[in-house]
DNA sequence: ATAACAAATGAATGATCATTCATTCATTGC
DNA sequence: GCAATGAATGAATGATCATTCATTTGTTAT
C-alpha cells in the first residue's frame, strides 16, 4: 500500500474506488427498488451497472456490505439536504420548520426508488441492529433540530397546551406516512398532495403562523363535480 | 432408509387443515419478526411452528403463497379490528373518529411482530403487485370510512379550510409513522405516546369536539428527574 | 517500449434453499 | 382388528446465489 496517493484529477478509464462505489450504490438503489431486496443479488446488482459479477466484492468485500452503505448513502444524502436547506432558511421559525418539511417532498430526497429503498431497509430493521443503528441517527439529528425549532415557535407564539416533542414527532410521523403512500400508491399521493396535507397539519397547530392553503393545489384530489 | 424411523415418544397429532394453516401464519409472523423477511425461510418457519420441513408446501403449496396468505391475515384482521370498533362505537362521528384512530394503538393490530410484518411486506410492495394489491384493499376500505366520519365531523362543526380527504390523509399517514417509529425504536415510542400525538393532531384540527389532552399522559417522554 | 501495478473479469466452488416424493404414522369406518 | 384415507415426515434433488481467484485488460512510471 505504497504510493496510492496520485489519483486526484487524472481521468482514467478504469474508474477510481469512488466513483466505482457510487456507480454500484447507484445500481443498488434501482435494483432494489425495481426487484426488492430479497430479490436483489449480487448479479443483478452487477448488471444494473454494467460490471461483471466479482466487482463487488472487489470493492465492497461482500453484499451485506454493499447494502449497508447503500443505507448510509441515502442517510447521509438526506442530511446533508436538510443542513443545507436549515442554511438557506435564514433564522425565522416558521421557514425553519416549513424548509425541514418541504425537503421531504423534493428530489433528490423524495425519490420513489429511495424511498422504496427505505422501505426496504425499515422492513428488515427490527432483525438488523445495523440497519437500525443508521436509521436512528439519521432521525436523532433531525427530530431534535424539528423540536427547537417547534419550540421557538411555540415561545413566539404564547401557544399553549402543544408539547414540541410531540408537534415534531407527529409531523415527522405524517411524512413518514405520506411517503408510505407515495411509495405504494403514487397515482392518489403526489409531492405536492404531500406538501399541502403537511401544510394543513402546520396551519391547524400554529395557527398564528401558517395560513390554511385556500384550495390547496391538488390535495383534495379533484376532479371536481 | 427403511426403519431409521421411531421418534418413538413424540405424540404425533394431525389437526385439521385450517389450524395447520393458522399455525404456520403465526409461525411465519413470528419468523418475519425476528429474522427478517430475507432470512425467512421453509426451514425457520416449520422449525418456529414444530413441524418438519415440508409442511408448508403441503398445506400452502409455495412460499410465495405463504407469505401472501399471511399478508392477507394481518390485513383481514386490521379490517375486522376497526370495523368492530365502529361498531362499538356507536353514530357520534367524534366518537367514531376517536374509535378508528384507537384501533391502530391497540392490540391485537399494533403488536411490534405484526408492525415488522406490514413493514416487511411494504418494503417489497414496489415491486410486487399482489402484495401492493392486498395493502391497497385494505387502506381504500379504511380511509373511505374516515373520509366520511371526517366530512361528517366538518359539516356539524362548521370547520372552514379544511378538506375531509386531507385530514384522513393526514391522519393515517401519521398513524403509519407512528408504527414506523414504534417498531425501530420502542424505547421512544409506546402505543400511548402514539394515542397522545394523534390525539394532539385531533385537537389541533377539530378543536370544537377534541380538547387538547391536558398534560399528555407520556406523550412528551419526560423523566422529571 | 516495457515493466509494474491496479482494475476488472467470469468460470468454478461450495453453501443455502425451495420443492418433491416415497415412506411412516394416526384416525376413521366397518 | 383391519383396511382405507389423509396428515406428516425428512432425505434427496436441483436451482440459485455469494464468494473466490487465476487470468486478462488497462494505466502509469521509467
Amino acid at each position: 500500500m505504497a504510493r496510492t496517493a496520485q489519483q486526484a484529477t487524472v481521468k482514467r478509464r478504469t474508474a477510481s474506488k469512488e466513483e466505482r462505489q457510487e456507480q454500484l450504490i447507484q445500481a443498488t438503489i434501482r435494483s432494489v427498488a425495481s426487484r426488492g431486496l430479497s430479490d436483489t443479488t449480487m448479479a443483478t446488482v452487477a448488471n444494473e451497472a454494467g460490471l461483471s459479477q466479482g466487482i463487488i466484492n472487489l470493492h465492497f468485500q461482500s453484499k451485506e456490505r454493499l447494502l449497508i452503505e447503500t443505507l448510509r448513502y441515502i442517510a447521509d444524502e438526506y442530511r446533508q439536504a436538510w443542513k443545507k436547506a436549515l442554511g438557506v432558511a435564514g433564522d425565522s421559525p416558521p421557514a425553519r420548520l416549513e424548509a425541514l418539511v418541504l425537503i421531504d417532498f423534493r428530489l433528490p430526497v423524495c425519490d420513489r426508488n429511495k424511498l422504496a429503498v427505505w422501505f426496504a431497509f425499515w422492513g428488515e430493521s427490527k432483525s438488523r441492529p445495523t440497519y437500525r443503528k443508521i436509521c436512528a441517527e439519521r432521525d436523532r439529528a433531525y427530530r431534535s433540530e424539528m423540536i427547537e425549532v417547534c419550540q421557538s415557535l411555540i415561545d413566539a407564539g404564547r401557544y399553549s397546551n402543544i408539547d414540541a416533542e410531540s408537534v415534531a414527532a407527529g409531523l415527522s410521523a405524517m411524512t413518514a406516512g405520506l411517503w408510505l403512500d407515495m411509495l405504494t400508491n403514487p397515482r392518489s399521493m403526489s409531492r405536492e398532495d404531500g406538501r399541502a396535507i403537511c401544510r394543513q397539519f402546520l396551519a391547524a397547530t400554529f395557527n398564528r403562523h401558517f395560513m390554511p392553503a385556500a384550495e390547496a393545489s391538488g390535495a383534495g384530489r379533484r376532479k371536481a363535480s
